[in-house]
This record gives C-alpha cells, structure tokens and sequence, in this order.
DNA sequence: TAACAAGTTGACCGCCCGGTCCGCTTATTG
DNA sequence: CAATAAGCGGACCGGGCGGTCAACTTGTTA
C-alpha cells in the first residue's frame, strides 16, 4: 500500500473547489465540458487539473465514484425499513434527485475503465437487486421484474425530463411516478421480453 | 420556388448512400460521429458530403426529417383504428422500432435550428396529441397524462435499453411494457407533478 | 528564516474536427 | 464525339481539445 503524505493546504482546498466546479461543469455541459473551463471556473489553472487527476476520465471517475458511494450507502439505509416498497420508491428518489442537475447517466457508462469505479458500482447493483428482491417478497412491486430491470431505469425519469426546455427542476418525479407505477402488480401485463442478463 | 435540375444519376446515388451511411454511423456512434467517418462508409470524399449537405447539421436534419415523417404517417394511419389504447401503444413501438439501434433520441434536440424539422416535428407532435386524446376518452390511458408526457417518453425504452452493454436487439420492448402499464388507468397513483407545458 | 519540496501556471504540442477550395473526372446533351 | 457543366476528392485551414513541461511561487519544516 502506497502511504501517501497529506496534501498542502492550498493543495487540498484546489482539489476540492475543482471536484465542485467539475461537477457542476459536467452537469450543465454534459461531459464534453472542457477541462480548460473546468480550471477556470475552479479559479485554477489547467495544469493544476493534471496535478490532481491525471486524466480527464479520472476526473470524472472521482466525481462518479462519489456518486455512488452516496447511492449506496442511502441503499443500505433503505434496506432496514420496513415498508419494501416505499424504500425502493425512495431510492429510485433518492437516484434522481441526486443529479436533478443534468444527465448525469454516465453513471453507467463511466470509467468503464476504472477499477475502483467498477468496484463501487457492482457494490451498488447488489444493494438495487437487494431492494428490489425485498419489494417483490412484499408483493409491492410486479413479480417479472429484476433489479437489473431497476438498475436501467432509474436514470429514466432524468432522461425524460431533460427534453423539456426549461424545465421545473424537479419533473423527473412525474415521470418517475408513471414509470413506478408501471413496476406496481396491479394491473400488470406479462412483459414481452425477458430481462437482460448482464450489467 | 427554386426549380432545381435534377442531380446527375451519380450524384443521386452518392447522396442516398451518404444518407444511408450517415444513418448508420450515427445510430452506431452517436452525433459525435466524424462526417470523415461517414464518407468513407459511404465510399466518397467528404467534400461531397458538404456538397450534399452544406452542414454536418444540414446532414442530420435531413435524417431526421426523414424519421419524423415516417413516424407522423404511422400516426394519422393508427388514428383510424377503432381501438385507440392499442392503437397508441403501436405508435410507440413504432417509434421504437424505427430506432431500435442506438440512441436517436436527437430527434427531440437536431434541428432545433432547421425551419423545416420544425414544422414537420410540430405536426407529429399533433399527431400524438391526438393519438393521447383519443386514447384518454376511451380510458385506455390513465386521465392525468397528457400528449407531451407520450412525446418525451417515446425515446425512454430505446435509452433504457440501451446500457445493456450486447442487448438483444428487441430488448426495448420490455421497457415499453413497463412504462406503458404505468400509463394505464388501473391502478393508477395520484401524479406528483404538473405536465410539463412546452415542449 | 532559510532551504526545499510541493504545488502552480500558461505557453506549447499533437491530434482531430468541421468546413473550404481548386484541379480533376465524368455524366449529359446536341 | 466533342463540349460543357455538374460532380468529385483530398490537401489544406483555423480552432479547440486533452495533455505536457519547465520556470516560477508558496506552504512546510527544522
């Protein structure tokens, strides 16, 4: 194990001011967003970019892996409540609300490279498959769904309102509300296809 | 009106298969696609893309058009059939299917710029609109959605599906199912959120 | 406070992109 | 078949990108 010495102090705090302007670069640009104007709005130059992270999908493997770790852990949270299926609702919730901002699906897509990401994110996917098994033990969700099926829908509500213009920034709970619905049993339609294995 | 001649027999055919390879290359890639890479699938120079397309722009909107047409057809035939519920889940599989492969979703973004994308994408918006009211006053849909809701959810099951890394190529399907049962009547939870006006 | 390592910076590099241009090719036409 | 213009292609251009580097500044430590 590599024991690194603790960062200077100015050191630190640019770190920190250029994860936030990253990520709110990232949110209003999507990932095209340009490290040039990721470092000005950090109020640093580009070079201290590449000091911090060495490329710029590290960059964004820092922010994403972030990301998750919060998902995560409000999913092992959510994995003690009693009502199964409010805590996958608040999830999924939780999911959206995180990056209200825009798409920031690349959640998935991200350092698909990065090991540590690679980690993290199958750490979450057990936890979804978790939530999900619990809500369909309690009947409070369709039976023919799998927490794969959760995993690939929860950037959904996001996506869709992206499409709107200006949109109120919290449309995506309309559109998470129809989706949930169509994950209740009742009224349920057998589904045409059967769920993807991997991912 | 400009009466144009018409182009010469070589012309014509470079332009469809232009079209044709851009088609391809964008549902492979992504808008990112480079017109270079676009010309040589096509088996020309890329000074004869912009001698077709004055833009890459230009080269997008054309496509576009073309899918929005399809789909505005598909339509106003399906607002004939007698069961208006059916009828509008065929649209959106319709819509689907017309771009199983990857994300054409730009549909919704190209062209904001081109008059005419504008108007004909305007019309299927109408078309749908009333696809939706039909639908309504035949309870066929929950009461609470409304035209723009379909629209910006017509691109949902082609997105969802697409983070499936090798996905069965019909994989969408399912997620219209999905989001579809949460567009029926029966058991249908009170909306958290007014629908969106523009759009 | 002196000395050093750690950190910063912006000019710079190579690359690839969309788009231009002009010399060449070729379908069309009488 | 000759003449012509429509069409073709690829070298080329400016610009913006991710990433590098060497000269400079600054926090830290004894």
């Amino acid at each position: 194990m590599t024991t690194t010495r603790p960062l200077r102090a100015d050191a630190a705090r640019n770190r920190r001011s250029l994860l936030a302007a990253a990520a709110d670069e990232f949110a209003e640009r999507g990932l095209d967003a340009s490290v040039a104007d990721i470092a000005r709005r950090a109020g640093v130059g580009k070079g201290t970019v590449f000091r911090h992270f060495a490329t710029k999908d590290d960059l964004i493997a820092a922010i994403v892996l972030d990301r998750i770790d919060e998902l995560n852990t409000a999913g092992q949270r959510l994995l003690e409540a009693a009502d199964a299926g409010t805590a996958l609702l608040e999830f999924l919730t939780v999911a959206a609300h995180q990056r209200q901002q825009r798409d920031l699906s690349f959640l998935h897509e991200a350092g698909g490279v990065n090991a540590e990401v690679a980690r993290v994110r199958e750490e979450m996917y057990r936890t979804v498959h978790r939530l999900v098994d619990r809500a369909r033990e309690q009947d409070a969700v369709r039976a023919d769904i799998t927490g794969t099926d959760i995993i690939l829908l929860m950037c959904a509500p996001n996506y869709v309102a992206s499409y709107v213009p200006d949109a109120p920034p919290d449309l995506w709970r309309r559109y998470l509300a129809i989706i949930f619905d169509g994950l209740r049993p009742e009224g349920a339609h057998p589904l045409p296809h059967p769920p993807p294995t991997s991912a």
